[in-house]
Order: C-alpha cells, then sequence, then structure tokens
DNA sequence: AATGTAATACGAAATATTTCGTATTACAAA
DNA sequence: TTTGTAATACGAAATATTTCGTATTACATT
C-alpha cells in the first residue's frame, strides 16, 4: 500500500495547465496560441510538453480525431493546495502567519475575498485551540 | 530563446538557505550537518552548491580563515516576498483570497499570528475601496 | 620536516527540463 | 489522384540543476 508520488508541475507545465483550467479543454495550438503572446516558443515545444504531461498522467487526451484535445486531470485547487503544503514545509515552516501577511501585501483584495476571508478567520477565533 | 529568472534560488538553494537563516551564518560542514539528517546527499555536493550561489552572489563568504564562513545576502522575507510575488503572478493569478485560504486551511496559527492578520484585515477594510 | 586530517577547488557525469528540427500522417481542396 | 496544409510523433540538442570523484591545499600533531 503505497501513496503515488504526485509529480509537481514544472513552470512549463503549469503555464500550459492554468490555460487548461480557463478554457477546461483545449487543442495544443489553442494552448500555444495563449503561451506565444507572453512566451517566445515554437508550437511544437507546447506540444512536446503537453505529450509528456499525458505521460505523467497530468493531462487525459482525446484522440478520436485527427486533432487530439487536451483536458487537466488535476484541478486548479488541488495544485494550489499542493504549492501551499510545499511551501509550509519549506520556506515558509513554522509561519502561516507570514505567508498570510504576504499575500495581503501583495494584491489589493476584492470585497468578496475579504468576507470570505474574515468568516474563515471567526472559525479560527471560535474554535478556541 | 531562454532568459534565466534572475535569483530565483533552486530547491537545492532553498533547503541551504533555511539553514543558513536559522543560524545567521555557518560553515559548509555545518550546513551540511543539518541538510544530510533528511536528505541523502554528500559534503561536496552541499560544497558546490554553496559556492555556485556564492558565484551567483546568493551568499557571500569570509574566506580569512582556512574553513569558509558564509552568510546569506538575502533574507528570508525578501525571499518569501518574491515567491508570493510569482505565485500571485502564476499559479493564483487573480485570486489572493484563495492562497489566503489554502495557508489558513493548511496549518492551524498561532494566537499571535491570528490577531496580526485581523488586524491588517482592519486595515483593508477602513482603507475604503 | 613528515604525516594525517579536514577543508576547498575543479571538472565532469548524472539527471531534469526545455527546446525545436525533421519525419510522418491525416485530411481537404484542387 | 495529387498537392498543400496542419496536425502528431520522434529524437536529439540545449540548458539547468544536482551530484560526486579526485586533486589540491592548509593546518595541527608528531
Amino acid at each position: 500500500m503505497h501513496q503515488k508520488q504526485i509529480n509537481q508541475p514544472t513552470e512549463s507545465e503549469l503555464q500550459i495547465l492554468q490555460v487548461l483550467w480557463d478554457k477546461g479543454a483545449a487543442t495544443v495550438r489553442e494552448v500555444h496560441q495563449v503561451l506565444e503572446t507572453r512566451k517566445d516558443t515554437g508550437y511544437t515545444t507546447t506540444l512536446k510538453i503537453m505529450q509528456i504531461m499525458t505521460d505523467k498522467g497530468i493531462l487525459v487526451r482525446d484522440t478520436s480525431s485527427r486533432t487530439h484535445i487536451y483536458k487537466p486531470v488535476v484541478s486548479r485547487e488541488q495544485t494550489q493546495q499542493q504549492f501551499i503544503g510545499k511551501m509550509m514545509n519549506g520556506l515558509f515552516k513554522g509561519s502561516a502567519g507570514r505567508l498570510v501577511l504576504g499575500a495581503l501585501n501583495d494584491e489589493s483584495l476584492s470585497e468578496n475575498e475579504l468576507k470570505e476571508i474574515k468568516e474563515y478567520l471567526e472559525q479560527f477565533e471560535n474554535k478556541g485551540k
């Protein structure tokens, strides 16, 4: 009985995942058209990485038609939580507060996000702990 | 075309920085003795990476005695904020709240951290939108 | 001075990631 | 059918990171 090792997506893989999460599913060309607006790489590079991601099990694809359609296997939320977990055990070890403050400090929050966070904090308070 | 990101410590470099931040300054042997408790690598590997980090300007060292003493150039807080900035522009783009909630969800906060965060939120509220 | 020990220096192999050139294939239009 | 286009497949080079074997050096002890 062993936990399958979850691969941390690489930087390039993350960029591709972002596009796929936004679109839900997409072809290599569609992904590449988004990436090339902020990255200077060729179509076959995007293709290759998406093929590798499929081999790794990060993506699945429908090959029934000539133009393959790719979908992410992992959700954005899962991946985000995975990264947070890594940071909490690494760079931010023993200082969740520092991570929170850093995030608050980096960007302004929407009204809804702020409210949501405050409600979360209430829960933590009432728990006593 | 490949542009290396400036000053982004690698995974191994981060592990070394953590030790140096804790100790303030240390020799290669001191750093290695901490790392080898959770990593199976040799002394010369740690040495080599610390030398590379010095070349990159991440560390400085005092070579006046035979046993060199290394110190981090960047602070833990600077590096943390740098990583948060990267995440806010990447994986968590457009969702600072998700990062905050993820952090709160990952680990329990100390009383002080909780209080500090609440005060921060008050400021955001009173600033108006 | 000779020797043993512990440190750094150097170089290169091993590994991981990113990149793209070229080949091949499928399909549609001429 | 032939040709042109756009897609995938393949393999290998380019780049980045991690690893360690070996050489060299400095120092303390004898």
